[in-house]
DNA sequence: CATTTTATTTTGACTAATCAAACTAGATGG
DNA sequence: CCATCTAGTTTGATTAGTCAAAATAAAATG
């Protein structure tokens, strides 16, 4: 089995590796993993002598198939239990993602089995993140963010793209949650600014880094 | 923080004081931790630099009140997390203990704080093990084995002394659980036999040390 | 009481994961 | 095309937790 430390690598390759092209270079993975880039390569290199990583020296490091399958269970773990957290034991959502890190590496297939079943099979986490199936398929849909989606024409939230707790609070607070209802008013590129109304008409100025974290539906 | 083998170091120390008088001897935790005897002195001697155990060479190790504080958050912890468990998800009771084992680390504080309050601030476990309060207290209740209480007297069994799968299983079998009624029919010294009446006045043979592991109300 | 047995401690070694700091390969740019 | 900068790699150490096996203390036994 592998240990957390290894499980955690695994996951944090794949999840960078979605934002990026082909191979995740080392510094990033260092700290994205908060480490020095010396343990990155220390940890890499044996990675890749379990054949769970492809890893080419000064370039960067990709996921086999062996990994990735590790690293989906890892994610699948991780957002079944913030969702747990969230429908069973009433945690607020920007808390869970902190409290999911530690429980992922802790429960058992047996157990996330019948996490899974409890709360119906469901496709998606609290921030709108999609659940690998136990074979490692997704339910996928298309998405566009606030930053590039048509305005004037209203959509539903599906996913907040950050777990950082002030984040999700703010968005909490001002109803940007996945399955709630927002239009593009207007956009300015010179300020940055994206301007947004939510349910009940109210208006909201987002910068468009902000923007970029939130994701609607792509065909209204 | 203490790490989670210092963690389940000090459990086991608890645990096992239990069932002694004073100090609990190397061997005997050595044997419980599953490790060779030198892992255990060795291990027992840090705990000692940090006060968290008073150790007399050659003699044994036992709590100190640091140390009893942790060892009761752990048992918390653990005996939350069988009922969450057995209640919320569904698993058997023969299956939690091994599962809380490992989650009994990884859970924060504020999450067991949820699942005390959802299980409606439970007293026991299912298997009847108390479980302490934040503070470390516990809500203690006169009992005795079935190898030593008062015969054809009907009883409610209130706490099984084991966490074997295999027993459990039997246990569940035979209705013998947390709640259920139960009567001492007869007791044999030497075939070490104890007949007992189990509800619909089915009749079971047990032999003492079985016997010795389920504990009735102490007053019917 | 001398001897053997048993429990415990010591010593030396190993693995996983990490850091600090020295080093190096490539890219950047004058 | 040489010098510099930067990202990445190496090397040497450290810590936690472990085992195997040698050493020793205490208890049991003849």
């Amino acid at each position: 089995m592998p240990s957390s430390t290894v499980e955690d690598y695994l996951k944090c390759i794949y999840l960078e590796a979605q934002r990026r092209d082909g191979m995740l270079p080392m510094g990033a993975l260092a700290r994205a993993m908060n480490v020095v880039p010396g343990t990155a390569t220390a940890m890499v290199k044996t990675l890749s002598s379990d054949r769970l990583v492809n890893y080419r020296a000064r370039v960067g490091v990709s996921l086999t198939d062996a990994g990735t399958e590790i690293a989906l269970q890892v994610v699948r773990r991780h957002r079944l239990i913030e969702l747990l957290l969230v429908q069973v034991l009433g945690l607020d959502w920007s808390e869970v993602h902190g409290e999911a890190e530690a429980l992922e590496h802790a429960v058992s297939d047996r157990v996330i089995d019948r996490i899974d079943a409890m709360l119906g099979h469901p496709r998606v986490d609290p921030h709108g993140d999609p659940i690998p199936s136990p074979d490692g398929a997704f339910a996928l849909v298309g998405t566009v963010s606030l930053a590039e989606c048509p305005r004037k024409v209203p959509r539903t939230i599906v996913r907040i793209l950050d777990q950082d707790p002030d984040f999700l609070l703010f968005a909490e607070k001002n109803g940007l949650m996945p399955g709630q209802k927002v239009t593009v008013v207007s956009r300015d590129k010179s300020s940055d600014a994206v301007e947004i109304s939510v349910r009940k008409g109210k208006k909201l100025t987002l910068g468009s880094s902000a923007a970029r974290k939130i994701l609607v539906d792509e065909a209204s």
